[in-house]
RNA sequence: AGGCCCGUAGCUCAGUUGGUUAGAGCGCUACGUUGACAUCGUAGAGGUCAGCGGUUCAAGUCCGCUCGGGCCUACCA
């Protein structure tokens, strides 16, 4: 993060002097973890209990829900017929997990499902076991699915265990914690693995005549996060955490705009994650973690306490004689959900805390917006009142070029330090920053990133060319005073000015990628493409030059604004070139860091300036292009009918020949009289028309492309023509837009006219 | 099963509250440059905005459906 100019407060992580930062086992870390247990344990929202949870069978541990990855599986549905007690007749079920029905202690449908309401007190024999299962109704069984009778085997899973609780039916562990079969299982299955009892029972039924059918079907198995394996639901005594009242004010925080998900399309998901949240079991059993705080008396009381000094006293003394500790430790997030207070010195009231809590904004993946960022804003919202942060920036994920995760066996990982070292870590952030568009996931691509790296190399010629130019006595200036300066000076202020209003609206609003892409177009496309082409002839002493005065300060200023708007972006470059600047020392003695963030200048704002200098850009851009196509002699004509324009153009004139690099431009209100073919093209009211000679050969391609512009011409004419005749446009479309409409139809006209005109010459 | 997102140029993506010849970068072609540019500049080719229907004077943009892709949550034994 360092090379990657993360601008964080490492000495604030240092402060237990090992230059570590903060460790979630750190004592002042652990303290937190066991206070908030304490806390919630005192107000009853943590608690032991004996339950059904997830169980990962190699890591020997608990997993909480959110650990649980369900794929879906082609796996094989079995029916299976159990006879009646009464021998009287028999019932069909079904199971994708037959070694499960050795642990079945009843059978369900539902309460409205006529056609088994008959059973309700009797009950069906178990096959192989001969165990005998009574009859239950409840509705959650599914009327439609398969027979309407379900097994139901309350330790082997979720929904069983609940149906088990609502009927008071006896739980049968088969399956251990090592995913092996129990003694329950009976003789001829303890000690197999889940996959070896699955053939046998299989077998076992078939040699019965029990198996009625035997499918193919597709569903969803929960697997461990972390092994991989098929999490086993099981019951085992664990803590859990009832985080329902939590739950319900993280959800309100974001109703009611306290807290704020960018983009807020999360809002429906982040809705919908805490309205059904369910209890979070919260103990595991590994040796890595927060140790939880609860001790055993001999005599079987539970003991919550800080430490075991304080244990021992609430158990009554040393006369409680020996204490042992739960050797179960804490889900990690427990303790990361408490971060954005924990790290501050939480339950301490200190300094820190009271400074930086809560903070702005959590800039994170999605992918743990409930693992983490739901957690940490539930846990802040009980125990401080406050939400940890005002606004949740989820970013997508960094995928490759092609858009595919990143992992290390398909080979595709792009790793941050080779990139910083091969393209800069400004490059880097700036793909980084670019590419983060709302709702997307971030393709990294390194000819993109060579592309930005193109840009840094932009800035610093540009600024080295400008050092090297603007002369000794030329300094920032803060105090530009645009109307006594030139067009080109005053456009660049207000294009400057413009830029930085829009950038600061994108940053408000979490739109990086705008922002910088907004910075990218002003500092290449129109500061470096067009004002320092601009400023030349004035920097250089050319032509030109005599009548514009401070064109240095202004570069600098512009350079000074610009390089300070792109810091966030581009740290080390934007420092480098900002500090060789002269008078940046005004605006702070050491540091662009420090300097103060540009906003915009509204007395650099110029419409009318910036209104000529488009209708100048325009037209010398159209000149190039009539001259790169044509290959003629380089002398152009430009008529305006308007008098302001024209004098403009007269003002501008040796920066416009220089611009295009004319040998000669003539500048004139006189119309073209037809006969002469009228202008070539009319860009922004000013008429264009090329005077050199045009080489011989190469007619057939003039009129090639003049034919192919003037079919687009027509096609779009007529669509104007069309709509400009439409009552209905007319009377309802806004003034403006039909006024629009009118002079593009009017300019289009006069483009085919003077198409024509050149054709038929031609 | 419910929800969310995406489908725009060869590739990766922008496209504000609907306003009319749809943009950028990279790649490609031509020409020019090496006196800011680790090149850069100028110009050019390239798109029926996934499809169908609707609302509207006007739809890439709003609504519905279909197809294709991704993700989240839950889960039918």
């Amino acid at each position: 993060m360092r090379r990657l100019g993360t601008s964080g407060n490492w000495a604030y992580a240092d402060t237990d002097g090992q230059n570590a930062g903060y460790f979630t086992m750190d004592a002042r870390m652990s303290r937190a973890v066991v206070e908030v247990f304490v806390q919630l344990y005192e107000a009853g929202l943590i608690y032991r209990g004996k339950r059904l949870v997830n169980w990962d069978p190699v890591l020997g541990t608990a997993v909480s829900d959110l650990e649980v990855d369900s794929d879906e599986e082609d796996g094989t549905l079995w029916e299976i017929r159990y006879p009646s007690e009464d021998s009287t007749g028999s019932v069909v079920v079904a199971t994708t997990r037959p070694e499960t029905m050795l642990g079945d202690t009843a059978v369900a449908f539902h309460p409205a499902d006529e056609r088994y309401a008959h059973l309700l007190g009797k009950a069906a024999i178990l096959p192989i076991l001969g165990r005998r299962l009574p009859f239950v109704a409840d509705e959650m069984v599914d009327r439609d699915f398969g027979t309407g009778l379900v097994k139901i085997t309350p330790f082997h899973d979720p929904h069983d265990f609940e149906v088990g609780k609502r009927h008071g039916l006896p739980g049968i562990a088969v399956i251990d914690k090592t995913g092996r079969m129990t003694a329950e299982a009976g003789p001829d299955f303890a000690g197999l693995s889940r996959e070896e009892a699955r053939g046998k029972v299989v077998e076992r039924l078939e040699a019965e005549g029990a198996l009625v059918k035997v499918e193919d079907h597709v569903h969803n198995v929960g697997h461990s996060q972390r092994s991989g394996e098929p999490i086993e639901p099981l019951v085992s005594t664990q803590w859990f955490c009832d985080v329902s009242g939590m739950a319900k004010l993280a959800l309100e925080a974001v109703q009611d705009g306290r807290l704020r998900l960018v983009p807020d399309s999360w809002d429906k998901t982040w809705e919908h994650w805490l309205a059904n949240i369910r209890p979070w079991c919260i103990s595991r059993q590994i040796w890595w973690g927060h140790q939880i705080p609860a001790w055993y008396t001999a005599d079987g009381r539970t003991i919550v306490a800080h430490d075991e000094a304080e244990a021992i006293e609430l158990a009554g003394g040393a006369a409680a004689g020996g204490l042992s500790r739960d050797p179960d430790v804490l889900d990690t997030w427990f303790s990361s959900a408490l971060w954005p207070f924990s790290t501050l010195g939480w339950p301490e009231e200190t300094a820190d805390l009271a400074t930086f809590f809560p903070t702005d904004v959590l800039i994170t993946g999605f992918d743990i917006l409930f693992f983490w960022v739901a957690r940490m804003v539930m846990t802040s919202l009980h125990l401080t009142g406050e939400v940890p942060f005002r606004a949740v920036h989820l970013t997508g994920l960094v995928r490759d070029a092609e858009g595919v995760k990143m992992s290390k066996t398909k080979g595709n990982v792009l790793d941050p330090e080779e990139l910083v070292a091969e393209f800069g870590a400004d490059a880097v952030r700036f793909t980084l920053a670019a590419l983060d568009s709302p709702g997307r996931d971030i393709p990294l691509n390194p000819d993109q990133m060579a592309g930005y790296r193109a840009f840094g190399n932009k800035i610093w010629n540009a600024t080295r060319f400008a050092l090297s130019r603007v002369g000794d006595e030329a300094r920032i200036s803060s105090d530009l005073d645009s109307k006594a300066l030139a067009a080109p000076e005053r456009w660049i202020l207000s294009r400057l000015s413009a830029t930085a209003a829009e950038v600061n609206a994108k940053l408000e609003i979490f739109r990086f990628d705008e922002a910088a892409n907004r910075l990218y177009h002003f500092f290449w496309g129109e500061l470096c493409d067009w004002y320092i082409e601009l400023a030349k002839p004035a920097l250089l002493g050319e032509s030109g030059g005599a009548s514009r005065p401070r064109a240095g300060d202004v570069l600098l200023t512009v350079l000074d604004r610009a390089l300070r708007l792109l810091h966030p972006v581009m740290p080390f470059l934007t420092e480098e070139l900002w500090q060789r600047l002269p008078g940046r020392e005004a605006i702070h003695p050491e540091t662009i860091c420090l300097a103060p963030y540009p906003e915009s200048m509204p007395a650099w704002d110029d419409p009318a300036v910036e209104e000529q200098m488009d209708a100048l850009i325009g037209a010398a851009t159209r000149v190039r292009s009539l001259l790169a196509e044509t290959g003629r002699e380089r002398k152009v004509g430009l008529w305006t009918p308007s008098p302001a324009l024209e004098a403009f153009l007269l003002e501008q004139k040796p920066l416009f020949a220089s611009l295009c690099r004319l040998e000669r431009l003539d500048v004139s209100s006189r119309a073209w009289p037809a006969q002469e073919g009228g202008p070539e093209d009319l860009v922004a009211g000013i008429g264009i028309k090329v005077l050199g000679e045009k080489p011989a050969g190469d007619e057939a391609e003039d009129r090639r492309r003049a034919e192919k512009e003037l079919e687009k011409l027509d096609a779009e004419i007529e669509r104007t023509v069309h709509q400009l005749g439409d009552e209905q446009f007319l009377a309802k479309a806004p003034p403006p837009v039909v006024e629009k409409r009118r002079a593009a139809l009017a300019q289009m006209e006069d483009r085919r006219a003077s198409l024509h005109a050149s054709l038929q010459a031609g």
